[in-house]
RNA sequence: CGAGGUGUGGCUCAGUCCGGUAGAGUACGUGGUUUGGGACCAUGUGGCCGCAGGUUCGAAUCCUGUCACCUCGACCA
């Protein structure tokens, strides 16, 4: 394996994560501040990361017969309090629209934080026949929640989403799509970020506002702490009684439609950072990376050099992968770093040495490992390549989950671990909220899933000692 | 939102205590030599000192407010 550098301009990373995450930001170019909280531009190269993430998911929805649509920024304060539980649960962050031009609104208007209730007015005037249904549709769009404390991808004001909203005849059906989707999002993350989750259902403390199930993927970041990556919900038939969601059967009697929401946002791109990034910079998974293969040409001068290199990406190119070919008049050193920086998962090194030979000289971002390949394949070695890039970093980062995954019996022995090092910790729990409540008031850590997969563990509930007869990790999270 | 810290060419920072002509490195432009892990020589360009008020003959420096970022808490995708 070759040497490691670091680029001095980034803090190390296990000296100050936080630190760390922003000069990765930054120096990635990745975002920049503007004079509003909250609210930062994504430049090319994060767009392009986001671009990649849309187009695999588009590409799953289409697949699963999702349709999109796009409904408005604005929603009427009549309109978002039609569900009690939903405007309680957004109210404390929405952004009102108060005036039009000079004249005050006699309604005001909120910046859509979620778009339920606009798809519940649409779906309450073209759904009648359960001919209709389902309707599965989705949107990408940004939304808005007025957040205090707010870090870029992470949590910020404005950020890019994609929301899917269905409305289905029965629960089973809604039931059903709440877990195809939030299976589509865990193969996002797992297969093409190579960012293992665990997948489970949320209690109903940390339920979404309105919902009657919350399933989530949650992943775990470089420094321990967890990040929940997607979230899917069962709404049941509340929105539907509250906004008139009605059909007539085929028997010709009149039910309420099961709905289900779900989404990913921005936030995904922060989670990518976190959890594969190192000390050089970005390391990103080969399927979303907006450069697969920075090809840089040795001593370009050099007879026949830098056409080489062009010709060479050219083959790759057409070989389908994301090429670019560094001509700039840097130092090949300085290119080194750069496209380090920036994640680039392979690097190609093409030179007078590797020409006579017949090779050009492969890089792997996750590994540094060098390898010499012929040209004559070349195509076939870089994707195998690219290929063992996604396995690599999804092995390490499957590792470093399930080293911080630990089992707890006791309150007392769950703090002692949570201030030692965070992780995920599992326990039986007695389902009580306050019990729940009592884990994060000791440790700061709030229940993140009950894990599908309940395997029981034994003991009795950590906090009341009451009988415990659920599965639940716990986590610090962004 | 509470406590603490930091804002000075694109970036990293010195100068602030004790008011008196805005500095360094790097980056950038040009010419040349280079290029297998952030090259070198020469010569240039670039600064409303975060922003807004105030004190003063005079403010990067003192006072007030505000915004952004970092850390630790509280709240949340």
């Amino acid at each position: 394996m070759a040497e490691k550098r670091f680029v001095e301009q980034i803090t190390p990373r296990d000296a100050d994560f936080a630190q760390w995450y922003t000069d990765v930001v930054k120096k990635a170019e990745l975002i920049d501040y503007t004079s509003v909280k909250g609210c930062v531009v994504l430049r090319p190269y994060a767009y392009a990361i986001w671009e990649g993430i849309q187009r695999i998911l588009d590409g799953m929805f289409k697949a699963t017969g999702h349709e999109n649509v796009y409904m408005p920024l604005l929603i009427p304060e009549s309109l978002l309090n039609k569900e009690k539980e939903h405007v309680e649960g957004f109210a404390p962050e929405v952004a009102w629209v108060t005036h039009g031009g000079s004249e005050r609104l006699e309604e005001r208007l909120c910046i859509r934080p979620t778009s339920e209730t606009l798809f519940c007015e649409h779906y309450a005037h073209v759904i009648s026949s359960w001919r209709d249904l389902p309707k599965l549709y989705n949107q990408w769009c940004s939304v808005f929640r007025w957040e205090k404390s707010t870090r870029p991808f992470l949590r910020s004001r404005e950020f890019l989403w994609q929301e899917g909203h269905t409305a289905h005849a029965d629960e089973a059906g809604a039931r059903e799509e709440a877990l195809r989707m939030l299976d589509a999002y865990a193969e996002l993350a797992e297969r093409h970020l190579a960012m293992p989750v665990l997948k489970g259902r949320k209690t109903d403390a940390e339920k979404f506002a309105g919902a009657v199930e919350t399933y989530a993927i949650e992943a775990m970041m470089h420094d321990g702490q967890a990040l929940q990556a997607g979230t899917s919900h069962y709404l049941g038939d509340g929105f539907a009684r509250a906004f008139s969601i009605q059909y007539s059967d085929a028997g010709n009697a009149q039910r309420h439609v099961h709905q289900t929401s779900w989404g990913v946002s921005t936030r995904l791109i922060g989670g990518i950072i976190m959890a594969h990034g190192d000390d050089s910079g970005l390391r990103l998974p080969p399927a979303i990376a907006p450069v697969q293969v920075a090809v840089i040409p040795i001593s370009p001068q050099k007879e026949g050099v830098a056409q080489a290199a062009r010709d060479l990406a050219d083959r790759l190119s057409r070989a389908g992968l994301r090429v670019k070919v560094d001509e700039s008049d840097q130092s090949a050193g300085w290119k080194f770093a750069e496209h380090e920086m920036r994640g680039v998962p392979l690097r190609c090194e093409v030179g007078p040495r590797d020409l006579e030979k017949g090779v050009c000289l492969m890089v792997r971002r996750d590994t540094g490992e060098k390898a010499e390949v012929p040209l004559s394949g070349v195509e076939g070695s870089a994707a195998g390549l690219l290929a063992a890039v996604r396995d690599g970093l999804y092995a390490e980062a499957k590792e470093r989950l399930e080293s911080r995954i630990r089992d707890a019996f006791h309150l007392d022995e769950m703090k002692a671990i949570a201030a030692a090092q965070p992780g995920f910790l599992r326990t039986m729990w007695c389902g009580d909220a306050s019990c729940e409540e009592a884990v994060r008031a000791a440790t700061g850590m709030k229940s993140r899933c009950m894990p599908f997969d309940q395997t029981p563990i034994g003991g009795r509930c950590p906090v009341c000692s009451g009988k415990a007869d659920r599965l639940i990790y716990w986590g610090l999270q962004y």
